[in-house]
DNA sequence: TTGACGTGAAACCATTTGGTATCATATAAA
DNA sequence: TTTATATGATACCAAATGGTTTCACGTCAA
């Protein structure tokens, strides 16, 4: 049983913490779309999303296919797995509220450790 | 059914974006601590940590009880459901291998919209 | 009362970040 | 072929970030 290798989640959070990206995200959740698409979302340059896009790419939180001159760019939702993860250890310190549901997780959770 | 004034998750994606302050909310998962005891634990100045420390608490993720000339500080987890709450709205994307435990969650939550 | 201790706060610094403008390049269309 | 389009890449800039050093202040102990 090796451990894992756990994937470096800094490229992951910090592409995270930019409200225009967090956007981004969900915006590509709706429908890939071309770097030109996205800036008509937004009131900045088109250069300015390229970065915000190679910050979330660099965080593996989109993939780019290329087609011609277009780049169609997708979203990778499974990169927020690990992220998902990390905060999932501070379920033991939440209200009891979800007591239910969370009790349901760790029970289908326990071979995961 | 007023739509629920949804906080600021800004200050609190800002402060998960940097590897130290993540490994702070760990340490204070296991006991709150001062500032000098947090900054027993890295190798920088305790003014750097005391920094760390503020970030975190304009996200909401640590409160401070003051004590005498001490301050203890403590890991506020639920400051963490917003952005789990975020991150959700992607699980519509995740591959089927959570299947079960998904729609148990779905179903449990189906009010929540 | 006098120190020692724990903290707060400010000034300073190098690097990163989020934006701009500009130019180069590859592909599509006329 | 010529021209328009979609993108890439670079230089530049102001502000934010993560760190330091230094000093002031409140509290605990001799």
């Amino acid at each position: 049983m090796a451990p894992d290798m756990l994937p470096d989640m800094q490229p992951t959070f910090r592409a995270l913490a930019d409200p225009t990206r967090r956007d981004i995200l969900k915006m590509l959740g709706a429908q890939e779309m071309t770097i030109a698409e996205v800036s008509g979302h937004f009131d900045m340059t088109r250069a300015a999303v390229k970065k915000h896009l190679t910050v979330l790419s660099d965080g593996g939180l989109i993939t780019v296919r290329a087609k011609g001159r277009e780049r169609f760019n997708a979203l990778n939702a499974d990169a927020l797995r690990p992220v998902m993860d990390w905060l999932g250890w501070f379920d033991q310190f939440w209200d009891a509220r979800l007591g239910d549901l969370k009790s349901a997780i760790e029970q289908e959770d326990t071979h995961n450790d």
